[in-house]
DNA sequence: CGGGATCCTCTATGATACTG
DNA sequence: CAGTATCATAGAGGATCCCG
């Protein structure tokens, strides 16, 4: 039997991500960059949130990245840009019907992270002492 | 009150992750790593793989890269090494429980990314002619 | 076959300063 | 306030060669 990529992708595969060239790779890329997975869940269920409030949020972000995550975020679709023309400028954002989906999805990774946090941090003492040893 | 994110983690923040010193989030990072996610994806449910097959399966990346990648997920606890100490060397690895855990949630963001790929291509097309325009 | 060791190239991320 | 512009750097990621 054939083995290409693509025939492994029709026949018994559902994860196309697994191949090289399926743009799904870049949106999971994004959906799982650094700080595009915390701002989904700090905008989760509806809140309506401004630059600076979600700059001290998502802390340690800086300025930059948060700037570039949201547009990325915005780009993609998941997350909604509101200006007021006023001075000073007031900007609101808060994730599209897309972004919910995405972020209740990855609210789960980061809620199992928490509960599963002590069980890895002792499997990594586990590990480096095995290594050490 | 005071306002130190452990005050605030404690009161009101379901997610830790939001605060900067919280071990969850490398935790989070390393699940969301660019390879992690493809290589938990690819042993996901109980498949026992050996390394030039997932070096094969997941599409692109390199060597070194899914050695780090593996080396990682094991010390982590998600991935289970089995080297068997024969010559030529024949390694096995599996998902661990947690790992298969970790896994499923990982699986449900790709499978969302892929199931929205169309609608995010779109989005992008739409945002990036309104800034060209 | 399954890596380890090296060297090299980018890109993600940060710090800082400036602006409408 | 909500960014943009610039400069600088660590680390991700890749190519290649080597070994048990």
């Amino acid at each position: 039997m054939t083995d290409t990529p693509a025939a492994r992708g029709a026949a018994t595969l559902p994860f196309d991500a697994l191949s090289a060239d399926c743009p799904s790779r870049s949106v999971v890329d994004r959906l799982t960059s650094r700080w595009g997975v915390l701002v989904l869940a700090a905008l989760r269920r509806g809140r309506v949130m401004r630059f600076s409030e979600l700059r001290r949020t998502v802390e340690g972000v800086s300025e930059k990245m948060l700037a570039q995550t949201l547009q990325g975020l915005e780009r993609e679709g998941l997350v909604h840009r509101e200006a007021r023309p006023v001075v000073p400028p007031h900007v609101e954002y808060t994730l599209t019907p897309s972004g919910e989906e995405a972020a209740v999805l990855v609210i789960g990774l980061v809620s199992w992270a928490e509960a599963n946090t002590e069980a890895i941090v002792r499997a990594r003492a586990s590990y480096d002492g095995r290594r050490t040893a």
